[in-house]
DNA sequence: GATGGGGGTGAACACGTGTGCGCTACCCGG
DNA sequence: CCGGGTAGCGCACACGTGTTCACCCCCATC
């Protein structure tokens, strides 16, 4: 395992000293042609390959960002890991992954070990923590950009998407279809997100006078804890309506593609039996049988922007403290068969 | 923005020298309890956080290990970067990761980026440059472990799943239920594994003297491309056997359930006119209409072995170069509706 | 009291890179 | 021939940490 081929080898080689090499190969500082041609080749017949770990400990600029997502299973992420990974690596940063699995605790201690990584910002998607330890992260001294969650104080930002009127969307066109007995299946514990998405189902229903009381909280974000969770919804709605819901808004697509599935399993169909929305459009929801009804948020272009974002905030001046961006998305409904009663029209497939 | 404090900064406010706190804070070398304890309180009150750069820079270990995988969308992959992740951070590594799709330059390209930025291993998954630059990977001079690639070399070493004998058992399903005329829907230009699964899906009808020839390649593995290229498959299958195919073999699941889609805008019903099977087992699959025959691949635990494997070779001896290790991993085939025939049996769900 | 030994600590250097500043030539004009 | 300007380059230091070695001091022992 032989020492990889240093500057100061570069110039032995040359007959020069290693700031002279360094100069040539920035293309920095004024020196003769010949030399820096002379010392460009030979850097490249040595196979040379900077050291960004020493690069970074003097220039305090490591081209590295971080990224903390809580949940790699869901599709929904791994968009917003794609379009994060795509605009970090065409501007030759690198990106550091990290997966809490919904633990806020974990949440922080990744944050911390970013930190000690040097890294020149931070992404976190869809935060447990954020809204608990957003001064906290605002001490950190560097940018961060949260998706999907609440952001305050002067290095901050956020990008997210306008969930509760994306609830909104879905629960009006759930009650335009006439559902009055609608349940709600719920994601684990109380985050900005799932808040303002139970929020709309909640105003939406007493807004009309109708009951809202039928929910459960899966605890993770699987297609499986769906068929079980739906199982004990239909069971509430029974003991509080004495029949299964008309209509369920589940929270995401994975829980509403487990209860579809449930559903079957208990001989209710969908949509003639109950009607099913979830939210996110994963890629698949055009191709189940019924097709989803869901909400489509432009994940992919989150992740696209939230980086696109921090990056700019790194290529600025320091000094030229911005205010804390926030930008807004709205996604769009897409009506499908599965809460289109018992002659569905034609689905809009992809 | 103010600098971090350093283990001078501590080293001042205790009246002591920098190598003490180093060898305070590192429980190292001989010192008296009450210096170490000083030390140790001063440092949790100034929120000292060690800078991993730097600390990188003089011990030449960087804790962190860098995953290239080729398609985050693909939630195979997903679980694979779940598996690594996990792994490596309960050791206390950082991951770098980049994704690069199914561009063998871009790969390289990233794998020189994890060499500058120090890793102390890399992982990459499903390479398309794998086979071609086996070579030189060897040279990098640090421990590379391969998912799903041929590995060759010292410091090559192979996680892999026997997609040979997978795709085998999947072709030998097909031909009990009775189907004759089998079509392959592949992906893209001729990795490994693709050449695995295609060449097991040729010598089984070759062995029974079947024709062979009907195959499309999709460009990318997405449920659209499914969509797309089984069109072109039906048109193929109705120009040589003046039929569509009796079963579709897909390359993976989610060719399949595109394919499944784009049947059925042709008219032909999923199982009952053509069979369709794919590969992965992906969760979604037992909750399809109809669920998905396929053949599961153990893709968490295949990212945990990575790691796991990657890790060990770190912590051992680097004189006591140990052999190039290869481990193989065998799928099982999960029959379902999609291959039933008219009257479907039971599907396992889950 | 001299000597030895060992525990505790700091000075110096290293890791690989970037940068401010000064040094040496050389050129050219006066 | 002298002086000033400038092009080309090296010295020294910095970044934050780890490590080797030598040093000092205190105590025990002869």
């Amino acid at each position: 395992m032989r020492r990889r081929v240093s500057i100061k080898d570069i110039a032995a080689a040359a007959g020069v000293s290693h700031p002279t090499v360094s100069r040539a190969l920035r293309g920095q500082g004024r020196m003769s042609e010949a030399t820096r041609a002379r010392i460009l080749t030979i850097a490249r017949e040595m196979g040379y390959t900077p050291n960004l770990v020493a690069r970074g400990l003097v220039t305090q600029r490591t081209y590295s960002v971080g990224l903390v997502v809580t949940n790699i299973r869901d599709p929904f992420h791994s968009e917003i890991i794609r379009g994060v990974e795509a605009v970090v690596r065409a501007h030759g940063y690198s990106l550091f992954l990290a997966s809490t699995t919904a633990d806020p605790d974990q949440e922080l201690e990744v944050v911390r070990s970013f930190v000690g990584r040097d890294v020149d910002g931070i992404v976190i998607a869809s935060s447990q923590a954020g809204d608990r330890y957003a001064e906290m992260l605002d001490e950190l001294g560097m940018p961060i950009v949260l998706i999907n969650s609440h952001a305050e104080g002067d290095n901050v930002h956020a990008v997210r998407h306008d969930d509760y009127a994306g609830a909104c969307a879905v629960m009006e066109h759930l009650l335009d279809q006439g559902f009055q007995r609608i349940a709600f299946l719920g994601l684990g514990r109380s985050s900005r997100v799932h808040g303002e998405r139970r929020q709309a189902w909640k105003e939406a229903l007493r807004r009309r006078g109708l009951d809202a009381s039928v929910a459960v909280s899966a605890p993770e974000s699987t297609i499986e804890h769906g068929v079980t969770q739906v199982v004990h919804l239909v069971e509430r709605a029974r003991g509080r309506w004495g029949t299964p819901p008309q209509a369920i808004f589940c929270y995401n697509d994975l829980l509403a593609i487990g209860a579809i599935s449930g559903l079957r399993r208990l001989g209710l169909e969908v949509p003639q039996d109950v009607a099913v929305a979830g939210f996110d459009d994963l890629e698949v929801c055009a191709h189940m049988r019924p097709s989803l009804t869901t909400l489509r948020q432009p994940r992919y272009e989150m992740g696209e922007d939230a980086a696109q974002l921090l990056l700019s905030l790194l290529e600025q001046d320091r000094r030229a403290q911005p205010k804390p961006t926030e930008k807004l998305y709205r996604g769009e409904l897409q009506i499908r068969e599965s809460t289109q009663g018992v002659s569905p029209q034609t689905a809009r497939v992809g």
